[in-house]
DNA sequence: TCTGGGGTCCTAGGACCC
DNA sequence: TCTGGGGTCCTAGGACCC
């Protein structure tokens, strides 16, 4: 899709057409560009900007908040128009997909012609833009949408996959960032046909495997890393995390405290959602100077219970922090899934049944009154320790229930 | 420039086991 | 006395993507 989140705020505020818009949040804000309207471009605006330098760039864009809910909403839309040209769709991101069109001539035509119809379509039903790449691998197609932008369709033939490529920077290859760009540069490499000519027994030598999946890349081939599977439904998530970036540091152990609660909440309840227990948990901890450290610990038994995060993700911080320096951001990342508890401890005498009970009556609360309705008191206060441990089961139901603080 | 938040994948070292 | 080889699990960090 193109520009996906300043499209789909447009039609929300059709005011915002044809104007420097810029998605993420207002100018003063720590945070980053999430999107940028082709007009604040102009000026070099682009994602991954910090506001701060996007406003002195173009004073004059207009600031907008992000609204995820809306992006989801309409990135189903996109999916439910995509499946109507192949049952094989993969979402790479909200705003990206890959079709596999094999075998579907006889349905919708020749896939150029296929291409051209769900671009109308797509355009008639959600009233945005997108461009799309047709090749033989999922690499080219990616590469070919990027160039067909804004608003384009491009079809590399098959057998020109190399010729394509190779006036392209480098940089182009998805998997190419920064550093990989600089290390190839070093060694006089700025095109994808200055990669295409060397053995792949060199760029291995010189980078290990993502060398020889680079030399595969360079001829247009799905080679390693990401692009290296068939196309279809993604399966569960690998990790399941969220993150606070503090509006100024702080060294505030209650607010530190209260932050990670919170955090810990969101993260268990997504993982209900899934169905799935987590075996492993990250405390991730950011302070002032940027400097970035993450603490794990691994569970006996899999957990998908917001007080076993909250518990650890506590006891991570206390064993870690260094209490002289401020905190910048907190973050609690759950990963090594597993679809139930195994065995269960026998410890546990009901702890983690009665647990399952409350936590889910309190995501229907949610469901229904919205994310503030209801939460642990650690989450608004840093005294929750002794009466959870000494009662784990008093909590959540014969405690009333206390409105939210919203924000931190 | 003063650097979000949600992810994936890879590397490397150490503990531990047979 | 001067220390193999293979495997798995865990931890920490980093590049990269949207």
């Amino acid at each position: 899709m193109d520009a996906f989140f300043v499209s789909v705020e447009e039609l929300f505020d059709p005011s915002l057409k044809g104007k420097a818009v810029v998605v993420g949040g207002k100018p003063d804000e720590r945070g980053v560009v999430s999107a940028a309207s082709y007009e604040a471009r102009k000026f070099g605006v682009h994602s991954a900007l910090p506001l701060r330098t996007a406003y002195k760039l173009c004073p004059h864009a207009i600031f907008v908040e992000g609204h995820p809910e809306r992006y989801r909403d309409y990135s189903g839309r996109v999916y439910e128009i995509l499946r109507r040209f192949s049952p094989l769709v993969e979402m790479a991101s909200v705003d990206e997909a890959y079709l596999d069109m094999s075998g579907t001539e006889r349905l919708h035509g020749p896939t150029l012609r296929a291409a051209h119809t769900l671009h109308e379509m797509m355009k008639a039903e959600t009233q945005l833009n997108c461009s799309i790449g047709i090749a033989t691998s999922r690499l080219v197609a990616k590469i070919a949408s990027d160039q067909a932008k804004p608003n384009g369709i491009l079809h590399v033939l098959p057998g020109v996959e190399s010729r394509f490529l190779a006036p392209l920077e480098v940089r182009r290859i998805p998997g190419v960032g920064k550093v990989m760009e600089k290390n190839l540069h070093e060694v006089g490499i700025r095109l994808i046909g200055d990669l295409a000519i060397l053995e792949e027994k060199t760029l291995e030598a010189r980078f290990g495997k993502w060398g020889l999946a680079l030399a595969g890349k360079a001829q247009g081939l799905d080679s390693g890393g990401w692009f290296d599977s068939e196309i279809g439904e993604r399966g569960d998530p690998k990790s399941i995390s969220h993150e606070h970036t503090f509006g100024v540091d702080t060294k505030d152990c209650g607010q530190l405290e209260a932050t990670l609660a919170h955090l810990s909440e969101k993260v268990a309840r997504r993982l209900r959602e899934h169905h799935l227990f987590a075996r492993t948990m990250h405390l991730k901890l950011r302070y002032s100077d940027f400097t970035t450290i993450t603490r794990a610990h691994t569970f006996s038994s899999p957990t998908q219970l917001d007080i076993d995060l909250i518990e650890h993700t506590r006891k991570l911080l206390n064993d870690n922090w260094d209490p002289r320096r401020t905190i910048r951001l907190l973050g609690v990342n759950t990963s090594s899934f597993e679809h139930d508890q195994g065995q269960l401890d026998l410890m546990d005498g009901g702890r983690t049944e009665r647990w399952r009970k409350a936590l889910e009556a309190a995501d229907a609360l949610r469901d229904r009154f919205g994310e503030s309705a209801v939460a642990l008191g650690s989450g608004m206060r840093g005294r929750y320790k002794e009466r959870v441990q000494d009662n784990p089961a008093a909590l959540p139901g014969k405690e009333p229930a206390k409105p939210k603080k919203t924000g931190q």
